[in-house]
DNA sequence: AACGTTTTCGCAAACGTTTGCAATTCATTT
DNA sequence: AAATGAATTGCAAACGTTTGCGAAAACGTT
């Protein structure tokens, strides 16, 4: 009932040669005669050789696994992500390793060692809300290569691969204001947000550039932008004297919480308010009216994030891994207009 | 800027003892007076020692990784399972590698094999839908245990850890019959999967129960089950002389794609027709009305597995790990009864 | 035929850890 | 005092692979 695994030494013996010349044959070292290699590949395959992983880690320090730490496998966005580094690393001969941090900063810093621990040959990660202090995560960067995606921090000196998040708002508002709305509201997160923050930058942008002045009091920050807290805050916007006409929120759930609560006050949309939301989840288009939103392209993100981080991993050793290296990669996304803001006729 | 990682050998060197003392030490060996492990332990603390993977894997042939194996990561139900697992590997001190099967035969084999390769301890897997041919898993169960959950196949001798399919389907409809329904569509796949025949099962022994007529004609058997479906199927079914007043969908986004047709002809839900889907995804909770459907604890599916795993890991030398040893857990769903079943007054 | 060059291959060390066995110490017993 | 035994510790081999270096073989050149 053992599981005989071949090792390079049976290959070796059956072929009468060293030890050596078969494992450089199955490298395809230039030091090897075609005729071998082609006389031990065959032998490999038919004795179904496969290296021990752990022996060629152990001398090679490589793992050709690398490390992916989220804040919650859960939210559609981020699984598009997921995918496409799976796709990306798979492709290239890596494995994936993931975990969670839920958003949790200590968890992040246990996940970022254990990581370690696990030998992987480098880390993607992004990173939970409140990422004031970094110093649990800059010694990870002098150990093995990291890159950021997503939710990033341009506090630490790694490449970083997000979407245009300003941009992408001042699309959405800009969008809002072609159809003829004046008073724009915005539901956005309170506590420090990397995205949060550029959206709302480009919030105000769009605004700024059409001559539009801004008023605090539709300026909404809330704690954790969720379903529930969209339908809260839209209560109070719609409680003030002068009501918004158009509301975006920083996150389609909050945004579908927006039109759940304004149908309940039968208020139509888009006609009388019309609603924004970002991310493109599968319910922008199960809610009624279906959510114009902005697309993020996870795959796309995933994949270049693989792409830099192996990069980063093959030239490690050569020393031109300065801080000058760092890229900052800003993925395009796309404005899908659809009837919560635009009625067709 | 060489990391200079620290070694048994650097540790007893600077405690003057053997190498084989200090591995002994950090590994709690009874020979190993109290005194030695404290001071050895302490200096390995402080000179942030942390073991060589592959050393330790290489030796002991152990990885502490797990294999997951999954035909969609951007599921819903997916994640929450996946979530489940990373929870309790992580608990027990294992870290997953996850791949996807993509619902392709050829892919899954490949994972399965490239997961063997790169030394995992275990295999967590859901098949793709079409498993009719099994014999590309059948050696893996001979090589690493493997454990099947959510889409298993009773086929393969290992434990089996899934949801009570029939029961949950049996529940749904009996709700239905309770709420006055008597001519009931079911909505399911056509190709063979372990899930939808179960859950069509239970459809049966429901109306048995019931004594009611089975039609083959509001039995609805599509290729791929989506939304995309559930609005066509619903098509069809309206078209019949003999319209039902409710359906159940085999799933979620088919249940969806049923209320968006109905909604499109004014048919009132669920006074003309009831709708039942399955999953509890989050959707359910945002298309109006709002749907009702079976909750699938993934998490306890998740972790469940993974105990049975890990059990099964520790335990592979001990030589009781014969076929009787596999088991099949059902884990318990639960009818969530919402607008589209039972009108609030 | 002698030499140099190139091609092809083998020897042996090294990576960091675990572990069977031997060795040492020390207290206890005869 | 010698012997026994228990408690500790060290020695050295082993795991499977890669790789620098040297050796052998093959070849071409004079």
């Amino acid at each position: 009932m053992k599981k005989k695994v071949t090792t390079l030494k049976m290959l070796s013996q059956a072929l009468n040669l060293s030890i050596s010349t078969v494992s450089r044959a199955l490298n395809d070292h230039p030091d090897i005669s075609s005729d071998t290699k082609e006389k031990v590949k065959r032998l490999a395959q038919s004795m179904n050789y496969v290296p021990n992983i752990f022996a060629k880690g152990f001398r090679k320090h490589k793992s050709n696994i690398i490390g992916v730490i989220v804040p919650n496998i859960t939210h559609y966005f981020t699984t598009t992500i997921v995918r496409g580094i799976m796709e990306e690393a798979s492709a290239q001969g890596y494995r994936v390793i993931i975990s969670e941090s839920n958003n949790d900063v200590a968890k992040q810093k246990e996940m970022l060692n254990t990581m370690l621990q696990f030998g992987v040959d480098g880390i993607l990660a992004s990173l939970t809300k409140m990422t004031k202090e970094i110093n649990h995560i800059l010694p990870v960067v002098n150990t093995v290569p990291l890159i950021l995606f997503d939710k990033v921090s341009d506090k630490i000196p790694c490449t970083q691969i997000t979407i245009n998040d300003e941009q992408a708002a001042f699309n959405a508002i800009e969008h809002l204001i072609n159809i003829g709305k004046k008073r724009i509201a915005i539901i956005k997160e309170r506590e420090f947000s990397y995205t949060s923050e550029k959206r709302y930058a480009g919030y105000l942008r769009a605004l700024k550039a059409h001559q539009i002045e801004v008023d605090e009091k539709i300026i909404i920050s809330v704690d954790d932008i969720s379903l529930k807290q969209g339908r809260r805050m839209t209560n109070t916007l719609l409680s003030l004297k002068k009501k918004p006409d158009a509301i975006f929120a920083i996150t389609d759930s909050a945004a579908i919480g927006v039109i759940q609560a304004l149908k309940k006050f039968n208020i139509k949309i888009p006609e009388d308010i019309a609603v924004v939301g970002f991310s493109n989840s599968i319910n922008s288009t199960i809610i009624d009216p279906m959510l114009t939103t902005i697309n993020q392209p996870g795959n796309i993100i995933g994949k270049t994030a693989v792409k830099y981080l192996i990069e980063e991993i093959e030239n490690e050793n050569e020393d031109d891994n300065d801080i000058s290296m760092n890229k900052t990669i800003e993925v395009k996304t796309e404005l899908i207009v659809r009837a919560s803001t635009f009625k067709t006729p």
